[in-house]
DNA sequence: CCATAATATGACCAGGCGGTCACATTATGA
DNA sequence: TCATAATGTGACCGCCTGGTCATATTATGG
């Protein structure tokens, strides 16, 4: 999640931001909608207006525009998850997994075509680098939750036992599939979270998070 | 989830039953690599050792071809789900959760290639019928698991302030999390679902079933 | 045995793809 | 101003796709 993935080329570094920005953002969109192996530069040129000699002076290839798309995407999610932790190291644990959870939202709000990006590669053979590009946000989730997880137990206020991987599993999955279903109707099990208001929205977190709170935490302490 | 989505034409249903199989195993393989968009007839053909002008003969095109594919799909997960139900109805919800998850298993460890096509389905556009395909196996698990939650709930095993809708939704993803964990190692969180023992899955599986209970029982009962 | 029906075949079609390149246009700076 | 470098352009290439169809092969039954 450190390094990008490629260099685009120095042509498209000397174009103006709001077109390099035009370009990434249309790529996006085709990428989201279509997939990888399927997606068009065709479609991506004459959404532009531009030509095809162009895109191929600015990328070296598909795959150089697909992995800059990729990297924008990870820059992204990073930056806002950072911005959700408040930063002082002592928060709650499942109040940390309820601002990543805002931290989701909050993203797939303002980058619905990211996300739908990232859900391609997650279930499309055949995409570049494949792999390499779901680690990078799979282990940065194993890595964020994981060292909390760890710490939460050992101050006792995870049940002792469960494993915190098996712990870090479940708070993924969790979180994964309530982002997935706000993201992809069909996926929110009936919940009809992608209309939701924002404040209904919250409570559906919250409660969800409570559940995960019950389930995990000692039964000794109160809920 | 009940009547079929397509009918092959005569001539399909004249082969000799073996024949039939080979055919929609290769284009059950075809379409669980490429997705829908991306697999080829022609590979199919290749790969069957018949000429492309035979299969037009089986089926009208590709989309009756892939929703003849997925009919099978359906058909056998509706075969293990009833086959993993002990079937009196007075059993214990989270047994039954825990059974049906031992039919996904079952299901996949036998049928890894429909499995992916169903995932296929779940995150691609342009899959001919896609939100009735969709809403044909997620309609299966509400309905299957929604009527358990709400007599659950009546009978006291089941938390009073969560929804049942809620209480499904949990456990749908949970389930469905697994599952796709267990057949895409990237999604298992590092749980290193694939390759294990069916004992250790067991384990790994109740103890899921136990954090499930513990969160959504009443507090008041024991574990 | 042979006429007829059923089935199998693969060359072929139009269309879309990623990628190339000779050329047109614009920017640069002496 | 003008030579040169940088950038933009779209017709074109080979390849693959889903789908067609005239023809060859096989099965049927009188």
């Amino acid at each position: 999640m450190d390094t990008q993935l490629v260099q685009p080329k120095q042509t498209f570094m000397n174009l103006a931001p709001e077109k390099r920005e035009g370009i990434v953002r249309a790529a996006a969109a085709e990428f989201a909608a279509q997939g990888y192996q399927r997606a068009s530069l065709n479609n991506i040129v004459k959404q532009l207006g531009i030509s095809k000699g162009s895109l191929y002076q600015y990328f070296d290839n598909k795959e150089a525009l697909f992995l800059h798309v990729f990297d924008h995407f990870t820059l992204q999610v990073k930056r806002y998850v950072k911005a959700s932790a408040t930063g002082n190291g002592r928060e709650d644990f499942f109040d940390v997994a309820r601002q990543v959870l805002l931290a989701g939202i909050a993203f797939i709000d303002s980058h619905p075509e990211y996300f739908q990006v990232y859900l391609k590669v997650l279930f499309e053979r055949d995409v570049p680098r494949r792999e390499e590009l779901v680690s990078r946000v799979r282990l940065f989730s194993l890595e964020y939750f994981g060292p909390l997880a760890d710490r939460a137990r050992e101050q006792g206020v995870l049940r002792s036992d469960i494993p915190s991987q098996k712990v870090v599993f479940i708070l993924d999955a969790m979180l994964d599939r309530f982002l997935q279903g706000y993201a992809q109707p069909h996926l929110d099990g009936g919940l009809a979270l992608a209309g939701m208001s924002a404040d209904r929205l919250h409570d559906e977190i919250d409660s969800m998070v409570a559940v995960l709170r019950t389930g995990l935490q000692p039964s000794d302490m109160g809920e």
